[in-house]
DNA sequence: CCTGGAGTTGTCCTA
DNA sequence: TTAGGACAACTCCAG
């Protein structure tokens, strides 16, 4: 089906923010003329407002696809359904052009769109430009969804068709502008007043070109020895893709085949199929949030609204600031105040710290996670949220407690990454970096630390602490 | 419907 | 020093 070449196509971007294996736009433009647009959506987002950290990521994204757009990207703010009739009844559009969204209060927002749009005689094209295999093509053999990963993947996942190979760069040599639209990105109003953002401009290149240079590094430095080193935080060993994935500045196709065009090479295939299977991760959390659309904010298993959560600011408030007195927790929540990001098995400590040392409702990490986190997705953090806390689809076993103590020996063996977000312990000993409430004094001063002043006592005994999750665990035991 | 095997990432204790 | 088992019971999944 072609329009003609007079006619103006839309080709709405939303978290696909890229030329290059772009299935929407692709025959947006093959289709004719198109006028490409961003519209910041804050009215139908509900309790999951973009949060702030999103918010600076997306300003820097945006910018750079305009510019990749020849400035002819057109920036909207409001109600999706309003915009778009003035667009359309303007000029006259036939044809809209989007990539699919599984959030479910875009999924809801969606349907409807398309629904008015229709019913005016505008065809809507819809692609899946997101996941490697769309959430209802992953079924058991009964027709509903899985709940453990590992036959989700394996069984359902690698046996489903294989991903599609990724498409060529969208051509933009017949974009057209709104010429009335007065709105520019800055207008948007992304950006926060107080620039607590200047250290992640110089960690991060949000957008199409950084995240290709991630991926080449990755494939380059980090894929050969995935497995072991992604356990490790000051290795670089973990892609840090999710934050260009989140906003579709390249799509898990053009990861899956770039990272499989090395499987030819020595010794990679653990590694290899390792990395691939966290790919396989995110998909698991989309295909539970399809299936599941309460997984953001109700316990996936029902006998956890029975669990005893406490409530505690002075808590909550310590652990979002770093201020636990473990330096392996305090460490990952500095980093994600400072870079947006935390290493994935910090993001276990710091969730375990939380969930079950402090007894602390998982809803007050997501939450916090989500305003925080540069890579925010509704899908992975509520799926993750949920797995720390025991409560989710294929959930960490009950007795799975990480010690702070333990996991910074183990993983962190230098201290390096633990000293590079806790300055104030760069002369502590290692063998008391990861407890120094345990330190003999001499050591102490030696390391200029006088405890509760340079920094903080413990807020929680460990194994007090523990035993009382194992206490809160027993009592929702189903018998 | 029944059955059996299995389930991302840990810790602690004991022999 | 190190390796292995306990930590519960449940649900999921496939045959």
């Amino acid at each position: 089906m072609k329009t003609s070449n007079n006619q103006v196509s839309i080709h709405w971007f939303r978290q696909d923010l890229r030329l290059l294996d772009n299935p929407a736009l692709f025959s947006a433009v093959q289709s004719g003329r198109v006028l490409p647009i961003y519209i910041l959506d804050d009215v139908n987002s509900g309790d999951h407002k973009m949060g702030s950290a999103s918010r600076w990521w997306l300003y820097k994204s945006l910018t750079n696809l305009n510019l990749s757009l020849s400035n002819n990207l057109e920036f909207y703010k409001g109600n999706p359904q309003i915009i778009l009739n003035e667009l359309i009844s303007k000029y006259h559009v036939k044809e809209i052009f989007w990539n699919r969204c599984y959030e479910p209060w875009r999924i809801k927002r969606d349907a409807e769109l398309k629904n008015i749009l229709e019913q005016q005689d505008v065809l809507v094209r819809t692609f899946n430009g997101s996941l490697l295999w769309e959430p209802w093509k992953i079924l058991k053999k009964d027709g509903s969804p899985y709940k453990v990963f590992t036959p989700f993947y394996k069984k359902g996942c690698l046996n489903a068709k294989v991903p599609r190979t990724p498409l060529p760069c969208a051509s933009i040599d017949s974009l057209v502008a709104d010429k009335d639209n007065q709105i520019t990105i800055d207008d948007l109003d992304l950006l926060p007043k107080i620039k607590w953002y200047q250290d992640m401009e110089k960690l991060w290149e949000p957008g199409e070109k950084g995240a290709k240079n991630k991926i080449n590094t990755f494939i380059s430095e980090g894929l050969s020895e995935y497995k072991e080193g992604r356990n490790f935080p000051s290795k670089k060993n973990v892609s840090q893709l999710s934050p260009h994935l989140h906003f579709g500045e390249v799509s898990p196709n053009q990861i899956w085949y770039d990272a499989r065009s090395q499987e030819s090479k020595h010794g990679i295939e653990d590694s290899l199929n390792h990395f691939l299977s966290e790919l396989g991760w995110r998909e698991f959390s989309y295909n539970l949030l399809y299936h599941f659309p309460k997984l953001p904010t109700e316990n996936l298993q029902k006998k956890f609204d029975n669990f005893p959560w406490t409530a505690n600011g002075e808590f909550i408030n310590r652990w979002k600031k770093g201020l636990t007195g473990y330096p392996i927790v305090d460490a990952g929540m500095r980093e994600l105040w400072k870079t947006g990001y935390m290493h994935n098995r910090i993001r276990m400590v710091v969730g375990s710290f939380l969930v079950k040392n402090l007894l602390l409702h998982w809803h007050e990490g997501e939450r916090w996670f989500w305003d925080c986190l540069i890579d925010a997705d509704l899908a992975s953090n509520s799926a993750s949220w949920q797995w720390i806390g025991g409560c989710g689809a294929d959930a960490a076993p009950y007795f799975r407690i990480f010690n702070p103590v333990t996991q910074g020996l183990k993983f962190d063996a230098e201290g390096e990454y633990t000293k590079k977000y806790i300055p104030e312990l760069e002369a502590m000993p290692i063998e008391f970096l990861f407890n120094p409430w345990e330190a003999p004094k001499d050591i102490l001063e030696e390391a200029n630390i006088v405890l509760g002043k340079d920094y903080p006592e413990p807020i929680v005994d460990l194994k007090e602490s523990r035993e009382k999750a194992l206490e809160a665990f027993k009592s929702i035991k189903v018998n």
